[in-house]
DNA sequence: TATTGTTATACTCTATAACTATA
DNA sequence: TATAGTTATAGAGTATAACAATA
């Protein structure tokens, strides 16, 4: 039984996904999206509505970018920005249909760049990976959605380091 | 048998990236590391010396960046350049001895916050997690070596696209 | 007093163009 | 003329501090 190699998969993630934003840069251009517009996108859909403080941390970008990011988005009609009735500071902002069908094309016009980025893997290890992703990124958002912010001191206590 | 859905892994990628990145930064500062810095070092010891040019494109980062990016490398003495004996325009970029060693502890260091990051993954499946994300990068940089900067121009017609 | 969103601003990162030395 | 490395610099991305509205 071999000993356990260093296994650092830091590196390799940061590597993956500069390669990935430069295969895909023209695709996304394309579209008319920057990554970080995508993944906004990508996580609205994903979680459903949310404040822009919760939106940030999720997405892990500062709340003072956020604000520019969503006018952009707001003034293409993709996410809409409403008051919280409950605590009128809070703006919940959620994805429109205009919104949904760019991410769709998006999609779909990254497919093609994403099949070459991960052109060493066969078919059934992408959808591997794409798994792998999709549950190592779940373990940071979950808690973050604007329906949750009620329970966001209890989250607070149950994460511990978690700042959501 | 299901139509297969989208399934945009760009996203996700450029999202656990940057957590990633929140969750590494103080391990690498620890260390005196920044991001691109680690992904260099570790490329250097996977392929062995390079040219800059070829490091550049291997590690995704403009030839015009990589320059301040080995100045302090080098200062540190954890990169060595040389002049390629055959072709006096190029830099030979080699990791140091010392190098390797500050590369392991930042691995080491690492270790810890990318358990963190991956605790959604049981051990297996980071193991496979690492193994889909080496290949596929791997896929990417195989053939930009010093050792295979002869075989350049074969490379290029071989690989069509592949700017290496 | 604390929090949400906002603005202004400094700092880092990245990309483009021009220069040198070698080929 | 073309290429490898370098320099200078403008643009995009990011983080810090202070402010207004609300709790």
């Amino acid at each position: 039984m071999a000993i356990t190699p260093i296994h650092s998969s830091t590196a390799l993630l940061d590597h993956l996904a500069r390669i990935s934003r430069a295969h895909t840069e023209a695709s996304l251009e394309q579209v008319g999206l920057r990554p970080r517009q995508l993944v906004a996108l990508t996580l609205l859909r994903e979680t459903g509505p949310a404040t822009q403080q919760s939106l940030a941390s999720a997405i892990s970008i500062d709340r003072t970018n956020l604000v520019g990011l969503l006018n952009e988005l707001e003034s293409e009609g993709l996410v809409a920005r409403r008051r919280a009735e409950d605590d009128r500071r809070r703006h919940i902002v959620e994805l429109t249909e205009a919104g949904a069908s760019k991410l769709t094309a998006a999609e779909v016009a990254l497919a093609r760049a994403e099949a070459e980025l991960l052109h060493g893997l066969d078919e059934q290890e992408r959808q591997t990976l794409y798994s792998l992703l999709q549950r190592a990124t779940a373990g940071h958002v979950v808690d973050c959605t604007a329906a949750m912010h009620e329970r966001a001191s209890a989250c607070v206590e149950a994460a511990g380091d978690d700042p959501c």
